[in-house]
RNA sequence: GGGUCGUUAGCUCAGCUGGUAGAGCAGGUGACUCUUAAUCACAAGGUCGAGGGUUCGACUCCCCCACGACCCA
């Protein structure tokens, strides 16, 4: 049986592994165990327990580091729009206030004296506190000395203008809600490393906070595309991410195992068979936005596991849903960025319609000067994907061919929003053929600033053909070929079962926030992007 | 998988053809009652990613490994 020799997949691990690994737990999570200095502390570990100290200061007074509630009369933007609109009720008015109880982090700590100011965060914006040693009293300010940046802070008092004019609470009371056990990081440089970035997103979230406002438009693009599906009809659905047979995309998947069942299966590449699966039981409008798992390399466009938008028209085809996604695309664009033209990476995208749209053989004769259209033989293919720079490996058949081609001299091309259609067929085995020419399928993809952001089609619905192409792509794998689909026997039942005419559409979501924030990793619009992990 | 670059104080970064490590911020002590990159003074902080090699001597040169970034496949 092969796979023995090799490593001991996790779920088979032994209890006595476990034990082992849960001994040597991590040096932080040891460290926290013990407030003695160990023999290798070295400055963190000193930061670390200034810090400890000052916590334990708090508890000495009677007063809890780590609080359990705080009840807030604003949140810290509202105080800022508020307390301005009292202002412009009472225009030249002098000692304006208004009573505020706010919370945040601590994130600037200025002591001068008798007096200081700190600046606290919530995720609305920040305000600077006041406190005077003759307001809160000398015990009180003496304690502000235990504040740390990176602390959270209750506060009270009213909210005024300083004398240079700065919406500031005068603080009257505060107390401490959570000590913070750890440094802050450069008031000003952030946090540069993209790998402590990426793997401790929190850290990247505090120090640069203009990584909440790129989260916060992903978020509202995503919100803004369920609202315009709902609002024409669409279902949202969720399918199964655990797939006994890999299907609706060409791609490489995951293996996972089931204990019970002992039995493998795979992470879902595409939500496709089981959305269309809905249409063939009496759905007629359906839709679904989360996660693919793609078992292949990981790059600025892609990372492993990634979110698409799917979604399925009964009745429709492909041209109709190219209507309909040039518009989706277009208001959602324009809603999340709040304009019609935007700045990606240097270059100024604009989505004003109509967007461009070109037959892929077109495209490709354009621009990379070659007719892939007449020849459907895959040595000639070959020949002239080589002719013009292309790298072909023996594995690739006519249609990979075809779309390395256009990868590599088209793609790049296409800044402005841009749909190619009619894609070979050797490439699209759940598309219908395009009417009136078996070498075409009925399929489309949406182009914006270089990225591939989504893939539709005509969806193949004769369950006859869609047979002979599972078929075809049996032979594919056996010329080598391990991302070809596997026949889904189930979903040709359904097919049989009947499924009316049906145009599909995926988008994939982190592209399409890319290209809203102006990242130009993936990484950057995926909270959590995935990261070898550490041994 | 291949190539190039990176990894130095808690954070951001310097460190020349090899001579044994420096700044700003954060942290510590002190001064300061409207500051906002607060300011001033003093003191402290390092296994230079890990391992090996060359050398009288390595952050620096060579090899290898780990992680990351970019480009190519």
């Amino acid at each position: 049986m092969p796979g023995l020799s090799k490593k001991v997949p996790a779920y088979r691990k032994t209890a006595e592994q476990i034990a082992a690994a849960v001994a040597v737990a991590p040096k932080h999570a040891a460290a926290a165990q013990s407030d003695e200095p160990d023999e290798e502390g070295g400055a963190e570990h000193e930061l670390r327990q200034n810090r400890i100290r000052k916590m334990e200061r708090f508890r000495e007074r009677g007063d809890e580091p780590f609080k359990y509630k705080f009840g807030r009369s604003h949140l810290i933007g509202q105080a800022r729009a508020d307390f301005e609109q009292v202002e412009k009720q009472y225009p030249g008015e002098e000692h304006l206030e208004l009573p505020a109880r706010l919370a945040g982090r601590i994130t600037a700590k200025r002591i001068q004296g008798k007096s200081a100011f700190l600046d606290i965060r919530d995720d609305t914006g920040r305000i600077q506190i006041f406190f005077g040693e003759q307001q809160i009293g000398a015990d009180s300010y003496e304690a502000l000395r235990d504040l740390d940046m990176g602390d959270f802070l209750g506060v009270e008092g009213p909210v005024r203008r300083t004398r240079r004019g700065e919406i500031t609470v005068f603080a009257v009371r505060c107390e401490i809600l959570t000590k913070a056990l750890r440094p802050a990081l450069s008031k000003w440089h952030g946090l540069a490393d993209v790998e402590t970035r990426y793997r401790q997103r929190y850290l990247d979230m505090v120090a640069n906070p203009e990584v909440l406002g790129v989260f916060a438009k992903r978020i509202r693009m995503i919100q803004v595309m369920r609202e315009w599906l709902a609002a024409r009809g669409y279902l949202e659905v969720e399918t199964p991410m655990l797939h006994a047979i890999p299907g609706g995309a060409t791609a490489r998947p995951f293996i996972t195992h089931h204990n019970t069942y002992d039995h493998d299966f795979y992470l879902r590449v595409a939500p496709e068979l089981h959305l269309k699966r809905l249409i063939v039981g009496g759905f007629d409008k359906v839709f679904e936005i989360n996660r693919c798992f793609r078992n292949e390399g990981v790059d600025t466009r892609h990372n492993p596991e990634f979110t698409t938008m799917e979604l399925y028209e009964a009745y429709q085809d492909y041209m109709g849903l190219m209507d309909e996604t040039e518009e989706m695309l277009c208001d959602v664009i324009e809603r999340t960025v709040g304009a019609r033209t935007l700045p990606y990476q240097g270059q100024e995208i604009s989505i004003e319609r109509p967007w461009k749209r070109m037959k892929l053989h077109e495209a490709i004769r354009q621009y990379a000067g070659i007719d892939l259209e007449s020849t459907r033989d895959r040595e000639e293919a070959a020949r002239l994907a080589k002719s013009v720079g292309v790298d072909v490996d023996p594995t690739m058949g006519y249609g990979k061919i075809v779309d390395a081609v256009m990868s590599e001299k088209v793609q790049p091309n296409l800044v402005q929003p841009t749909f190619l259609y009619d894609y070979p067929i050797e490439i699209s085995p759940l598309a219908k053929k395009k009417r009136g020419n078996d070498a075409l399928t009925e399929r489309f993809q949406p182009f914006i600033a270089c990225l591939e952001v989504g893939n539709a089609f005509s969806e193949l619905n004769d369950p006859i053909d869609q047979r002979e192409r599972f078929a075809a792509q049996a032979a594919l794998r056996e010329a080598g070929d391990d991302e070809a689909q596997y026949l889904d026997e189930d979903f040709i039942t359904a097919l049989e079962v009947g499924m009316p005419p049906t145009a599909g559409l995926g988008i994939g979501i982190d592209r399409l926030a890319m290209i809203c924030t102006d990242s130009a990793s993936i990484r950057e619009v995926i909270i959590f992007p995935q990261l070898r992990t550490i041994v």
